[in-house]
DNA sequence: TTCGTAATATAGCCAAGGCTTCATATTCTA
DNA sequence: TAGAATATGAAGCCTTGGCTATATTACGAA
């Protein structure tokens, strides 16, 4: 440990609990977040978004994506009919969109500070969801400005 | 969605399933790297680290942070006896080291891009966990650089 | 038109990480 | 030093998000 050792944040004890708590919210939110925009680009790229090529995609097996997709469906997020492909609401296109401007904008900015491409993209998978609005914001007027 | 919307990134399906995959293995150790830090920081602050204390920093119920105490004992990442502090090993403690040097470091990029000191402390707390050694290092050199 | 294959769904299992409730150990204080 | 208050542990439940194995449905080719 260096000299400029930071004595541990001087933070409430309660504030760092909520913090941590509103980590784990976004947690909760981040899967859903990855089908939602999984389905909206297979939905581009194809035309439909089959349960298969989810799966595939997201490397889970079928059940897992299945699951996953009740979970959008209960959520509002999307629909689907038995052995039918799955499609976004009007809700979840409008997530599916913010998702994919946050990721682009989150991966612009790793390479703007010096993050190799591969691994921009690559590390740009956890941490967008973990982005907020006000750093996104952030990001984006720094990827303007510079 | 328009039809020039950004076309789905150009990668194979095997490639993004494994960069799902190693996304949800970062997030399986993100709970033991908040624990393994809470811990050491902790005893720097009081010499111990009680059970109580690190389930109300967390922001859950005492017997949640008992089980991730015992999860921490199964990794080889911490000690203890009933009713005595938690104890790191060295293990324990090279981690919680990395842990808090990678948190600054995210908080410190975070605020010479122009995040809010705030949004930075709270939004490091769930980014930092899918921060990779290479773009850590990146990090580094922008802020040395910088 | 039927039938085999591929896609989807269902059921049931596991571990993790939350929770509450209740029992037990420790510590503090009167 | 006994008893109350506090801290810890144990048991059992819930949800999520994985999995495998086993139906069932849909579809394209013979």
């Amino acid at each position: 440990m260096t000299e400029h050792d930071t004595p541990p944040a001087e933070i409430s004890p309660t504030e760092q609990a909520g913090r941590f708590a509103r980590a784990r919210e976004k947690q909760s939110m981040a899967i859903l977040e990855d089908y939602v925009e999984m389905i909206g680009d297979l939905i581009a790229m194809h035309g439909e978004a089959r349960v298969a090529d989810i799966a595939e995609r997201m490397g889970v097996a079928h059940p897992t994506a299945t699951k996953a997709v009740a979970r959008l469906k209960r959520e509002g997020l999307a629909t689907s009919r038995p052995y039918r492909g799955v499609f976004l609401t009007d809700k979840g296109e409008a997530l599916a969109n913010w998702v994919r401007v946050r990721h682009r904008t989150v991966v612009d900015l790793l390479i703007a500070v010096g993050v190799p491409q591969e691994t921009a993209e690559a590390d740009a998978e956890g941490i967008e969801h973990h982005v907020s609005r006000r750093t996104l914001k952030a990001f984006e007027a720094y990827l303007t400005d510079k």
